[in-house]
RNA sequence: GGAGAAAUGGCAGAGCGGUCGAAUGCGGCAGUCUUGAAAACUGUUGAGGGUCACACCUCCGGGGGUUCGAAUCCCUCUUUCUCCGCCA
């Protein structure tokens, strides 16, 4: 959520960046101006009515004690009336407060002047390119036919337990996952994150602070008995963590990795594009989190770059580095960049990795704020990225690295995976 | 799941319905002393809003109520602790 006083100081800038975005912040951006105001002014009226309601009060105090009962009992009435008109106030406040949040919960975060215009994927621009796309044999496979052939992936078996998009990994299959979240986090930790596991079920509070609620609701899976949900990534129970939090300045930056089942339920994807790994229901996700001073989030974001870059170079896998345009950016990020592996049998890149930079936004919905030089309390930065999403690098590899004798392992997994090919 | 107790400032811990934004201790910060440090002593030290700055307003787990007036009384929710039951 953006803030108020910075709306304020910089309506302009704040109307030319979001209309990158396609949409018609004029209006909004005017009402919320208005709404703000409005509220102020109630709250100085409010303010100053309760004022005269505690200094009469203390009057009326000093009255029962210096034996004035009926002096007291007169001023009384005219509290009554100062109790009313603060009630009717603090309504109105309410109301007007609770109508700007609704305004300022439907307002996007502001694009970064890197990102790019542009209204579809086909605008995103492509800034970095690696890997060599190997040349196959002949009777190259996609990831789910081969899943079959070496039975590392049942996605019938899953359809039966559970439905579609929970698929089952077995024998070697579920092996190289367990080793791709073990290499994932040791890299992470590594750079310096720290590693956490945390909950798979949050709370409504923490589905509002970073985003997901009031409006993304459908894309997640809920508990309605206990009212939680099931997290969609790691960023929410980990973000949360910092909920209602003021650290010092010494403290940052902060960095976070953990492992996490993923749920989404991906309302409305059907088609050959989700078939396979290509998009589930449940999968697994290391994710990276980044508490930073906003003096240096945007260093933060190339270094969280150049993290995700280094192990899919280690991986070899080919991949390219998008910026993602104004149109494909998230609603809650200023900033990102998606990583996409192509997958060479099915001849189109998957997004394996996206690393954003929300500066703001989120914290200001979750109160996360650090105490600056100036003994202030400010907002800080927070960032997040995935390294990386599980089902979409397994598919890169299984079809990138497929050869006739079977699915070699890349070098740097055979330490965790303990074999060297699938056959 | 059953029974009971509790929730106060960074922490610990007081708090007759008005003089309580809140005693006291610890911690933090500044100073005195010291070559420096420690100890001791002195002062200072919650958050948010508002203002050029004051004034002023709000906050003692959340919400609601009683009252001219609530940290203090009532209702309710949540959380924590103790005991019992169940259990990976």
């Amino acid at each position: 959520m953006l803030q108020v006083t910075f709306i304020r100081e910089n309506k302009e800038l704040v109307i030319e960046r979001l209309e990158k975005r396609s949409i018609d912040a004029t209006k909004m951006i005017n009402d919320v101006i208005d709404f703000d105001e409005d509220r102020r002014r109630i709250q100085a009226e409010l303010d100053n009515t309760l004022a005269e309601s505690n200094t009469l009060s203390k009057e009326i105090g000093d009255l029962y004690k210096s034996g004035q009962a009926q002096k007291a009992n007169l001023l009384k009435e005219k509290s009554g009336k100062l109790k009313e008109a603060s009630k009717e106030l603090s309504e109105s406040l309410n109301a007007k407060t609770e109508a700007l949040n609704q305004l300022l919960y439907k307002i996007p975060n502001i694009p970064n002047e890197l990102v790019p215009s542009g209204n579809s994927e086909l605008d995103n621009e492509e800034i970095f390119k690696a890997g060599d796309i190997p040349v196959l044999h002949e009777n190259a496979q996609p990831h789910w036919e081969l899943a079959k052939k070496y039975d590392i992936i049942d996605f019938e078996l899953g359809n039966k337990i559970t439905g579609a998009g929970f698929p089952v990994y077995k024998g070697k299959g579920a092996r190289l996952q367990r080793a791709l979240i073990a290499y994932f986090l040791d890299k992470n930790t590594a750079a310096g994150y720290t590693e956490y596991q945390l909950p798979h079920l949050v709370n409504e509070a923490s589905g509002f602070g970073t985003g997901q609620l009031p409006d993304k609701e459908g894309q997640m899976y809920h508990v309605t008995e206990d009212n939680l949900y099931l997290i969609p990534t790691a960023e929410v129970p980990g973000t949360n963590i910092f909920r209602d939090v003021v650290l010092s300045e010494s403290e940052l930056p902060i960095g976070i990795t953990g492992y996490t089942p993923c749920f989404r339920r991906e309302a409305g994807s059907y088609g050959a594009h989700v078939r396979g790994l290509n998009r589930l229901h449940q999968f697994d996700k290391v994710e990276i989190l980044r508490v930073e001073h906003p003096k240096r989030s945007h260093e933060a974001l190339d270094e969280m770059v150049n993290h995700v870059k280094s192990i899919l170079d280690e991986l070899k896998l080919p991949y390219r580095i998008l910026r993602l345009c104004a149109g494909d950016l998230g609603f809650t990020s200023t900033l990102t960049y998606d990583f996409e592996v192509f997958s060479t049998a099915q001849d189109r890149w998957l997004e394996i990795s996206s690393v954003s930079n929300f500066e703001t936004f989120q914290a200001n919905r979750l109160k996360l704020r650090f105490k600056n030089s100036e003994g202030k309390n400010e907002l800080a930065h927070t960032l997040n990225g995935s390294s990386l999403a599980l089902p979409r690098v397994l598919a890169g590899i299984l079809e990138n690295y497929q050869t006739k004798e079977g699915i070699v392992i890349p070098e740097a997994l055979q330490p965790y995976t303990g074999f060297n090919i699938i056959d």
